[in-house]
DNA sequence: AGGTTCATGTAACCCGTTACATGATTTC
DNA sequence: GAAATCATGTAACGGGTTACATGAACCT
């Protein structure tokens, strides 16, 4: 018994991390599945997957949502291709991801996608964006830090050293963004 | 045309992080899913996934593959809960996790499984292998900082600022981790 | 002619997220 | 007796990974 409901629909809105990369590579030019795949894997940004079978799905649900279109292009003496590029509701949608609340997006699991953010925030909304992005992240980064600071200074003997320093290695990491977040700001503030 | 065959099986084999987070903890204490749930939610380990519906269902998987062991306990007054505990299988599934070599484990993307391997190591191997784990970690930065740092020099300045900074803010963090690692290691060798 | 790179896809599978559900016990 | 916490689950859904496939153009 017991008829379990799901009338939520779970509108599903919510983009993915890749499809939010995607947006970002796309605003800066029209390219194909396979020009953005071959940037993953050539560049830094390959941790957001490089496989075909993630990316050509993406491109074609954020078609569908409307936020890219494409074109296929037949190259005289060039293999076709489908050039991507994005429309106006897809940078409206860039614009209001990079937007989102810093506090609200968890600092401890999606810095990644913080800073995937930050990356692309000078061309979507301007520089002061990214000041006042910045400032945002130290001062949250600044009151974050002193409690797994506390933690791991409160653990006692008993646990392992391996698991003691494991931890102090996430400290370091948020300390360590903490000052490149200070050095980048004051880069920003030179440049004004 | 053209029998789609999918004749590999795809065996399966290969656990989740989550799972060996699982693995991990259970290794230092029997537990009940709620407990694990808890320990999660209430440390910097949070970030393995806190919700129900992932724990529960990977404490199932790992009992049928025999990793874990599991029983009801009916506890004079309290509520009944089902105890979670290491098999010998599952012991050795943790060592040969423990052990994988550091330069396939991409360290690019899997800095934090990486982590969470060493937070378990002195349990799992022992001193001796955490420190030369250590070791490893240190000569595999080494070697593969320089080249997003050449990439970062390289680049011109018509890319934005807040890219260029994003990308740093990257090497940053490999860079301080690399500075943690020796001083862990430094760690290591005072004290034997 | 044969191999490589260009270029785009699809099918199977697994797992994590979100949301829903339930019932017992402790606390106010 | 109501609310919070203990404790364990399940169903729907989406998307990423891996693997398979295909076909054109280019290079040798």
């Amino acid at each position: 018994m017991s008829t379990q409901r799901y009338n939520t629909l779970r509108t599903m809105e919510a983009l993915t991390t890749l499809s939010f990369a995607l947006l970002g590579l796309l605003q800066q030019n029209p390219a194909s599945g396979y020009d953005l795949r071959k940037f993953f894997i050539s560049s830094p940004m390959k941790s957001f997957s490089d496989s075909p079978g993630a990316i050509y799905p993406a491109l074609r649900r954020l078609e569908k949502k409307g936020l890219i279109r494409s074109q296929v292009q037949d190259r005289a003496g060039l293999r076709r291709r489908r050039l991507f590029r994005l429309t106006a509701a897809g940078q409206v949608e860039l614009k209001r991801w990079a937007s989102e609340d810093i506090s609200k997006t968890d600092i401890v699991s999606d810095m990644k996608e913080l800073m995937l953010r930050f990356g692309f925030m000078d061309q979507v909304l301007g520089r002061d964006a990214s000041a006042q992005f910045l400032r945002k992240l130290i001062a949250e980064l600044s009151t974050y830090v002193p409690s797994p600071r506390a933690y791991f200074e409160g653990m006692g003997e008993e646990i392992p050293l391996s698991g003691r320093l494991a931890l102090e290695s996430g400290i370091v990491h948020y300390e360590s963004t903490l000052q490149w977040a200070r050095k980048a700001l004051a880069t920003y503030e030179r440049a004004r």
